[in-house]
RNA sequence: GGGCGAUUGGCUCAGUGGUAGAGCGCCUCGUUCACACCGAGGAGGUCACUGGUUCGAACCCAGUAUCGCCCACCA
């Protein structure tokens, strides 16, 4: 670091303050390159951080400021431990979310079938209830426009908590060369068989109106209503049904019933009839109908829930679909309905939403009689998409997939196998990942109907009769990439074949944000467009992320890297927790009870915030304590403060560390510059920060206190307290970095050159050569000895400055030998006159505490 | 239903076999010679419960309870 120089060494200001820290030193940072990443260093020389590109459509809260903070904590001191540290930053800006936003921002919606309007500009006002419809090309224009300003906020918040990352990293996941990866991981994937289109029951948001994947799934309590349901026999009674959803009657293929239940067995093989629609359906048995559950007989739809698919799938059943892609039942009368109630009834529900659907038929099945009873309301977990508002409904669609081990168990058990190589912080943490990937029950559904992603690099050729052969999908060459197939055009085609029979036709979906994200590593690591690069990068070293994404982000991180390297993507997964509200209940807009950063971060400094981030250790759940920012802040005013002081007494040239209370101190801090670097080493940082803290106070209290008088006065006593004094700051400095980089670099610009972040980790080695052999407890000893005179100053309400006439010490042998070698530094600080020490006794005490009266 | 975690002073949390700890809050006191964005001192806990192992248990074992999170095919 001898290239550095600070731009002017400033003095040591008569008042300082932590007041526009962030700033300053955000600029010098810029300026000097502090954090660049030297790509000339080898694989086994750098830390690599597959750090998380953070979702721009939305706002941060002050859980996002807390684990950020954690990664840069562990970056700070991997880079002063000698590692080149490769800390990219990225911006997660494609996908649904930002579509969303870009829709309630400026009051549109895409519709794929406009034109492109040269022209256009956004409504003025927007009016949440009548969207305007604009192009594909436009509203993929407004997203571009509005995640630009998004992200400039987001980097200026996290240069101002202090991110030490190297900003000519940056990344966007919309961004040319992120869909580049993204599609060439794609189509490695596709031509290696581990990518897949399927035509398949897919968990559907109507509002949305795109599919969407196992891991994004939610259950939530909902409203419903048991109806008690009559079908029909030949010349039996009827058999009775429970269902919530009875809007599904016409979507009925069988009833079910477990094989061992001896009341349905009789009716196993025979057929029965729907009420009102009159559809013959077969009854039918399956294990996983529970006999207490209902009536025990069940109806199958296609489909009504995932137990519908498990049972249309294994029972070979036929598919009666009636609820449309907009959540809506058909218009037209399916062609199963041939009785004319059944057309009657039909046309009182075609159209409508599921929920109006619903109150139409139960009114017929009331007037028909076949509704038993009243339904009955009950409340249920019902499955919705994470970011939904309406329950999934299940529809057959044409999908991408990739296999995740959901439907293999040989995949499923190497990928439970990785999550071994892995190590967790912390270490309970696996169990969430192997959770998860034993519990899949189907692969990785990653296509979604929308607008602004991935588009798969696809087409597909047209039949005479205009129909797609997706069977046979026509890649785009890995050179072409990132390619739009609506735009681009397959090898041997014309833009002209366009949708003609014979020609061709793009894939119209994108892929999930997680396929995207999935490849952060690759990414970020310039994967096949710079293998130098790649090769000094990848597998990273870190994933740090919070617990609420493994079975999505970490999960599928695993997944791509599994089949396209062979190997895990980084050898640890960092968790954190989250910060929750006082009561402990998960911060969300909803609830009202987030806590905007910016705010905490002006009043009480990011020293301050990064402090009370690192008291949360790792994976833990934080309760957001705002009394909590205060002690943060003083702690760093402090470091301001006792830095001045000590800086105040230079040590002259050669000073030697000789005394024996100056050499117990440096002793103690050899042991804690161990435990905070072992701790580090974990990635324990809050172990770290309480060790240096702990030593830092008493560091304040007592041993500054003690050496002050003979740091004043002159001579090798003296000059030892100097050196000691100024070793031990330089030490604590380097040791408070990580967590606290602005008032630390502060202070160290002082009388230091070059930045304390690129300063080497201390280590203990050299403090032990100045300590000797001296006992270490010396300072906790000749502390309490200062403390039985404070108290007897305290009991007698008399200022600490209230001289003594005399004292006694007594303490058994070896401690009374501590206080003795310390007398002189004892006497000064508490003001004692003489000192009297006495052997004896189990412990250490102070008795006789002569006070010399105020002569004011 | 399965898994994971938690249960220690009013609050937030350390503490994995040897006489219960920290910070905040509270109480008392003290100012300007580093720091009032301060300093000193003090009070405050049968370590959720029940058994067991051990010379000795907050800690190890078995079980119970409560809370939280994750997962599950939840007519």
């Amino acid at each position: 670091m001898s290239g550095m120089s600070n731009p002017s060494p400033p003095a040591i200001p008569d008042k300082p303050s932590l007041d526009g820290l962030e700033e300053r030193w955000t600029r010098v940072w810029e300026e000097q390159q502090t954090y660049a990443f030297d790509r000339t260093k080898t694989r086994d020389q750098v830390f690599s951080i597959d750090t998380p590109p953070p979702t721009v459509s939305g706002s941060l809260h002050v859980g996002h400021v807390f684990s950020y903070t954690h990664t840069d904590v562990i970056a700070r001191y991997q880079r002063m431990s000698g590692r080149e540290v490769f800390y990219p930053m990225g911006w997660d800006d494609n996908g649904l979310p930002t579509e969303r936003r870009v829709q309630n921002y400026y009051g549109v919606r895409c519709d794929p079938s406009l034109p492109y309007d040269a022209e256009f500009t956004p409504p003025e006002k927007p009016d949440p209830k009548r969207q305007q419809p604009i192009s594909r090309g436009n509203f993929i224009e407004l997203c571009e426009e509005l995640t630009e300003q998004d992200e400039a906020v987001f980097e200026d918040m996290w240069r101002r908590v202090g991110l030490s990352v190297d900003w000519s990293t940056l990344y966007t996941t919309i961004s040319d060369s992120s869909r580049a990866v993204a599609q060439r991981g794609f189509l490695r994937n596709l031509a290696r068989g581990e990518a897949y289109l399927d035509e398949a029951p897919t968990l559907w948001d109507v509002t949305d109106q795109t599919a969407i994947a196992q891991a994004e799934l939610e259950d939530r309590e909902h409203a419903g209503a048991f109806h008690r349901i009559a079908f029909h026999r030949d010349g039996a009674g009827p058999v009775h049904v429970e269902t919530t959803r009875p809007e599904l009657i016409p979507a009925v293929v069988a009833l079910v019933a477990h094989p061992d239940d001896e009341r349905y067995q009789p009716l196993f093989g025979s057929t029965v009839h729907s009420p009102l629609f009159g559809v013959e359906v077969p009854v039918v048995a399956h294990r996983l109908a529970e006999p207490e559950k209902g009536s025990g007989v069940a109806m199958i739809c296609t489909f009504g829930d995932v137990t519908d698919v498990v049972w249309w799938r294994e029972l070979r059943l036929p598919t009666r679909t009636v609820i449309g892609r907009d959540g809506r039942l058909h218009r037209d009368t399916p062609t199963w309905i041939t009785s004319d109630v059944g057309q009657s009834v039909w046309a009182q529900m075609a159209g409508k939403t599921v929920f109006s659907a619903r109150e139409a038929i139960v009114a017929a099945l009331r007037d028909s009689g076949d509704l038993e009873g009243e339904p009955r309301s009950i409340s249920h977990q019902v499955k919705f998409y994470e970011r939904g508002s309406k329950p999934l409904e299940i529809v057959s669609t044409r999908q991408w997939y990739i296999r995740n081990g959901g439907r293999e168990e040989t995949l499923r058990k190497e990928l439970v196998a990785r999550g071994r190589e892995i190590t967790w912080v912390p270490d309970y943490m696996r169990h969430r990942y192997t959770n998860w990937v034993e519990g899949l029950n189907g692969d990785w559904l990653i296509s979604r109907q929308r607008f602004f992603g991935v588009p798969f690099p696809v087409w597909y050729s047209l039949d005479d009769e205009g129909e797609p052969r997706y069977d046979t999908p026509l890649v785009a060459p890995e050179g072409s990439l990132p390619v739009d197939p609506s735009t681009g055009v397959p090898a041997g085609y014309r833009e002209d074949q366009r949708g003609r029979p014979g020609g061709f036709v793009g894939d119209p979906d994108v892929m999930d944000t997680w396929a995207t994200s999935s490849l952060s590593p690759q990414i970020a690591g310039r994967w096949e467009t710079d293998p130098d690069l790649f090769s000094r990068v990848f597998p990273a070293d870190i994933r740090p992320q919070a617990h609420d994404i493994i079975r999505t982000w970490l999960f599928a991180t695993v997944v791509r890297s599994h089949f396209e390297h062979g190997t895990v993507p980084w050898s640890h997964a960092a968790i954190s927790g989250f910060v929750v509200d006082p009561d402990r209940k998960k911060m969300s807009k909803s609830k009202g009870n987030v806590v905007v950063p910016s705010d905490i971060l002006d009043t009480y400094g990011s020293d301050a915030v990064r402090w009370r981030a690192a008291m949360a250790r790792p994976g833990t759940d934080s309760p957001f304590d705002e009394a909590q920012m205060k002690v943060g802040r003083r702690l760093a005013t402090k470091v301001l403060n006792a830095s001045k002081f000590v800086l105040s007494f230079p040590a002259p040239d050669g000073a030697q560390v000789s005394e024996a209370l100056d050499r117990a101190l440096l002793a103690g801090l050899a042991d804690v510059v161990d435990t905070a670097t072992e701790a580090f080493e974990a990635f324990d940082y809050t172990r770290a920060l309480e060790a240096a803290e702990t030593f830092f106070w008493t560091f304040c209290d007592d041993y500054l206190e003690l050496v002050k008088d003979r740091a004043y006065s002159d001579g090798p006593a003296s000059a030892s307290a100097r050196a000691a004094l100024t070793t031990a700051l330089d030490v604590q400095l380097r040791l408070f970095a990580p967590i606290m980089p602005f008032v630390t670099e502060e202070v160290w610009s002082w009388w230091q050159t070059g930045s304390v972040h690129r300063a080497v980790w201390p280590s203990a080695g050299p403090l032990r050569e100045l300590s000797g052999d001296v006992d270490p407890r010396m300072l906790e000893v000749v502390g309490a000895a200062l403390a039985g005179v404070r108290k007897a100053k305290s009991q007698a309400k008399v200022s600490m400055r209230t001289d003594v006439s005399r004292a006694t010490v007594s303490a058994p042998t070896a401690q009374l030998e501590l206080v003795r070698a310390a007398a002189a530094d004892l006497k000064g600080a508490g003001r004692v006159a003489t000192l009297d020490l006495v052997d004896g006794g189990d412990s250490l005490t102070v008795t006789g505490v002569e006070l010399v009266p105020s002569t004011s």
